[in-house]
DNA sequence: TTATAATATCGTAATATTGCAATATAACAA
DNA sequence: TTGTTATATTGCAATATTACGATATTATAA
């Protein structure tokens, strides 16, 4: 194997795990940490700010714009990367929900 | 290779990165989704739940427990696995962290 | 046009993950 | 003790991920 058996789960518990797991990465971690910071994004600044070599990133930036987490609009010869709020509340909902619903006697 | 290079990011930033990993797969937010609903949460009762087979449910609690989203407490000859708020807490903490620094002029 | 700079893609070696059958372990019941 | 039930561990085949050198692409500059 080593293939997820995704066929068998709800489209919504996919969804979240593909976000999960896009983030599941120290290199894209920081990536979302640097894009936070910056007022341009470009994928040149990671280059330098990162220890990793270019085709890396960018290929952990195209895991992470595939999974919807960040997007990227052409800039002349470079390009803006931003983070995408909406993507990010989906898993900072799940997330609250799971504090909200918890019962208190368990464990 | 296929070696993640955490040796170079900072501790804080492998920690999220583990924590997000451990719920990148699809098996184990199902896991979390149906323990939030549980007055006992008896791993017999993911078997039934989840279409997976019975080893295959224990080795992605065991990852849950060892990033530490889960607990587990011995309760007899089942056991008791429970979410670990606290983790949550952190993950929800730096997804809010970025809704938050959001430069609103980029992209 | 030719160079240059920024980014993406390809190819590939090393390693990690996934899923499960078979088997082990551990606790209780008869 | 002997079953039985619940869970963990082992071993392994199939597939996925990671990292990066080499190379391609694309946009502007000279």
């Amino acid at each position: 194997m080593g293939t997820t058996k995704s066929e068998v789960f709800s489209e919504e518990i996919n969804e979240l795990a593909t976000l999960f797991k896009a983030m599941g990465h120290p290199a894209r971690i920081a990536i979302i940490q640097f894009l936070r910071t910056q007022e341009k994004c470009i994928c040149t600044d990671l280059v330098n700010e990162l220890p990793l070599a270019q085709p890396t990133i960018s290929q952990h930036l195209k895991e992470l714009k595939t999974a919807g987490i960040i997007q990227g609009s052409v800039s002349g010869t470079s390009i803006c990367y931003c983070l995408n709020l909406e993507k990010i509340s989906q898993l900072d909902v799940f997330l609250a929900s799971l504090k909200y619903d918890q019962n208190p006697t368990c464990c």
